[in-house]
RNA sequence: GUGGUGUUGGUGUAGCAUGGCCUAUCAUCGGGCGUUUGGGACGCCUGGACCCAGGUUCAAAUCCUGGACACCACGCCA
């Protein structure tokens, strides 16, 4: 195998996408297999999307007025069992702790796959008055889920880095708007800081989260894969929880009552979102905003033009410090080799720094999503940085909207969904919506509901009937393969 | 959970059928030194591996049993 087989990627998106993301993660230097299946180290080329998720929106969360902080990893067994709904929606993939040192535990302990029962027991010490409330807290942690036997690094971990929101309300009117104030937030999550195209929208009752009224989603589909990715999702919880913890509160006409709950989560997941939505046959590419490094200065070094190039790049590297500039002056690798290793680990901009550049005062652009290379004065260096990683970022999310479009087809009956089904295709439909009409579906297919989305809501349903069932329809949904 | 494939230096691999000449091939890689650099350079020196646990055998990278991990196709699932 030659050297260049073997360092780049072997396998096209097009032909094979799943070997491909293996080959993309890998090469790019994001994770590292462990000898836990399903556990995987991020490494620090993923691990810096991640904190940028946490900047953008952990920023979000504290205008807001959430307040963050930190609830134990173990669950008591009972506490999990409390609310019902929950207990049956979670209980084949929690992982346990049955011993403590050389003796067993009393009573097993889970590791939170979500941490909704331990936040509401102590809600039900901390809420008391209505004064008490709104309670809004929100955690960075990791959570553990591990029913599953075939993971995929971000998309599928058995452990996973996520914040989840809890909060507490008086009314409903104020919950159901936090749902979907938070929905916003990680759409902007989505859409501003990875470049994905979201759709948000409702669950259906299939779908949603064990023991919620309603879930609602952000939703993005990865046209090469034909597959639904869900991004986040915000729950209301209503009162379900609140009656299972005793979590009660006296009002100010003295009298007891439940409060409203929701619950949020986003997590590693959208990494593994966003390496499929961008990145191409070369590699990763990072969307500008998510790049800690957004450029790096690849010097071109010809015999006894050293200088030349070097009494340039210092200047031009001060310019760009506030892009996370790197310099690759290593001299033991050809320029080719560079180009094609940055390219790998998605640097949005290579610029190229040669004498031929310097003697005519530029230096050479090489944007990481485009097939070509331009010139650019080195005056309006700064500028242009500014300027192309800006149009990178929106290219990305077009692109990426257009590949979904050319992916999303409405049809109206079951013959002309199950071809486009085959087709790795996402279909809007008509539906009347059924728990029973959706697992049959799935059945028959392989595709299950992704959202019902709310860019539809207004959109009318009068002699409408169900593609499946020829009922009266009830909403426009998504129907698709998922991740 | 089902079926398939695989695991040999950091990476990609040869060797395995027919156990021994394997203190393991080739390339890349790491460390030196030198010459190079506009899309995967070259020379010399040097470093580094048989997934784990049992078993068979005079002898195991190679055969057997079990396990771990990965990939692919399903199944299940927030």
């Amino acid at each position: 195998m030659s050297k260049k087989q073997q360092l780049a990627i072997s396998v096209k998106k097009e032909d094979n996408i799943n070997e491909w993301y293996t080959e993309v993660i890998q090469k790019a230097d994001l994770i590292e297999y462990t000898d836990v299946s399903g556990c995987i180290i991020f490494k620090p080329n993923s691990y810096q999307v991640w904190e940028s998720i946490q900047r953008f929106f952990d920023e979000k969360i504290k205008h807001s007025g959430v307040r963050n902080a930190y609830f134990p990893l173990f669950i008591p067994e009972k506490l999990l069992n409390k609310e019902a709904d929950h207990v049956d929606g979670f209980s084949a993939e929690v992982a346990w702790v049955t011993q403590g040192g050389n003796s067993e535990l009393k009573e097993r302990l889970a590791i939170r796959p979500t941490s909704e029962t331990i936040i509401g027991n102590a809600y039900s010490k901390w809420i008391n008055s209505y004064r008490d409330l709104p309670m809004r807290l929100n955690q960075w942690c990791n959570v553990v889920r591990w029913e599953f036997k075939h993971p995929t690094p971000f998309l599928r971990n058995r452990e996973f880095l996520w914040q989840e929101g809890h909060s507490a309300f008086a009314t409903k009117e104020e919950a159901e708007a936090e749902v979907l104030e938070i929905l916003e937030y990680y759409s902007q999550v989505g859409e501003e800081l990875l470049a994905i195209p979201i759709d948000k929208g409702k669950k259906s009752i299939g779908e949603k989260f064990a023991g919620a009224d309603f879930t609602t989603t952000i939703e993005s589909y990865v046209a090469e894969a034909g597959k639904a990715i869900q991004a986040g999702t915000s729950h209301m919880l209503g009162q379900n929880f609140a009656k299972a913890f005793d979590i009660e509160y006296l009002d100010k006409d003295q009298k007891k009552q439940f409060p409203y709950q929701t619950s949020w989560g986003i997590s590693t997941r959208l990494i593994g979102a966003m390496i499929m939505m961008h990145s191409d046959n070369n590699g990763l590419v990072l969307p500008p905003k998510v790049a800690h490094n957004k450029v790096v200065l690849l010097p071109m070094y010809f015999k006894g033009k050293e200088d030349v190039v070097n009494n340039e790049l210092d200047s031009i590297m001060l310019k760009l410090q506030k892009f996370g500039a790197l310099v690759d002056d290593n001299k033991k690798e050809q320029i080719g080799f560079k180009i094609n290793k940055w390219e790998m680990q998605g640097i949005p901009l290579q610029i190229e720094v040669g004498p031929r550049d310097v003697e005519q005062g530029v230096v050479t652009f090489n944007v990481r999503d485009l097939n070509e290379k331009f010139q650019v004065k080195l005056e309006d260096l700064e500028v242009r940085v500014e300027q192309e990683l800006e149009n990178m970022q929106k290219r990305l999310l077009e692109r990426a909207r257009d590949k979904i479009k050319e992916v999303t087809v409405e049809v109206s009956n079951f013959e002309e969904f199950e071809k486009a089904i085959k087709e790795g295709k996402r279909c809007l439909v008509p539906w009347a919506e059924s728990t029973q009409s959706e697992d049959e579906i799935k059945e028959k297919t392989g595709a299950k509901t992704s959202c019902i989305p709310f860019s539809h809501k207004e959109k009318s349903l009068e002699g409408v009937n169900c593609f499946y069932s020829g009922k009266p329809a009830t909403c426009y949904v998504y129907f698709c393969k998922s991740f």
